[in-house]
DNA sequence: CACCATGTAATTTTAATAATAACATCTATA
DNA sequence: TATAGATGTTATTATTAAAATTACATGGTG
């Protein structure tokens, strides 16, 4: 399949967001910067209001955070798109027939358990509001220039 | 797409392989048990041996560990078949006229290397040998029995 | 009312992977 | 030496998860 960008997108689509502060952001001009389609900007917005992350209204440009950015991390991000899943994955369809095969899987899956909690464990120190700031970083954006 | 379980595949394969220690495995039999078919099990098994984890000869069933499991990482076997690939990806479609979309995708992929290397560090915590005692746990192999 | 926005479901297209087929080459053995 | 069976490798097809797209109901604003 295609490789999942549903995270990088959403967290493009909220900096967007946060740095159009005041303006009003629509769907179709987020769109037009990660090159997409509104529809698909509106599916992952609809999913950050599900996870509690933004309010928006039917009707109206006027899509918010419901906290700071700095109270909102990746692993939140993370959750509210991809749910519960995990970055390897195990092969569910071994032999059953095949008694080590079954529970070599099994064995495997608590290490994979250790691996994505690492990995968790790192996106929950990471902010929404490091990725601005490291945002601002990259593009060479003036102190002055920032919110 | 598919998801991939070659990781979990290919671990499935050596621990397979360790435990028939003596036993010469064939692709036919190891395919049979993580239920696939023989030549995607010499595809992950030509891999290992490019990354210079098992050696294995032409014509007969005679692969082997070049080195002992504790000295092989899941981090290597990692390498070995999935190479450079990371675990989280970004979106490289972003609109490039659009100087706000290329610099989040940057700023993200740092953020994304954090997380690359808290998941390396644990895959690299783990051993062959782990997974196959943890395996022998799950499967209630009485010591005896075990090698 | 007209226009434009969101919200959402359904469908189509794209792309990474596993499955499969085909075959050259090597080994062991009868 | 001939044959059976194994690996090594490439090419093709099928599968499947994701993004793209379409469609439209619904709500807000001038």
């Amino acid at each position: 399949m295609k490789y999942s960008t549903k995270l990088s997108d959403t967290i493009h689509l909220l900096v967007f967001l946060c740095l159009a502060a005041g303006e009003r952001m629509t769907s179709a001009r987020i769109a037009e910067s990660v090159k997409t389609n509104p529809a698909y900007i509106r599916q992952l917005m609809s999913a950050l209001k599900r996870g509690g992350l933004i309010t928006s209204d039917r009707g109206q440009a006027n899509a918010a955070l419901t906290r700071d950015a700095e109270q909102i991390t990746m692993l939140d991000i993370y959750r509210a798109i991809e749910g519960k899943k995990p970055l390897l994955h195990m092969d569910i369809h071994t032999n059953p027939e095949c008694g080590v095969g079954v529970n070599i899987q099994l064995a495997i899956g608590d290490f994979y358990r250790e691996i994505q909690d690492a990995a968790e464990k790192k996106m929950q120190e990471i902010t929404l509001r490091d990725i601005i700031e490291h945002y601002y970083e990259k593009a060479e954006i003036p102190e002055s220039q920032r919110l």
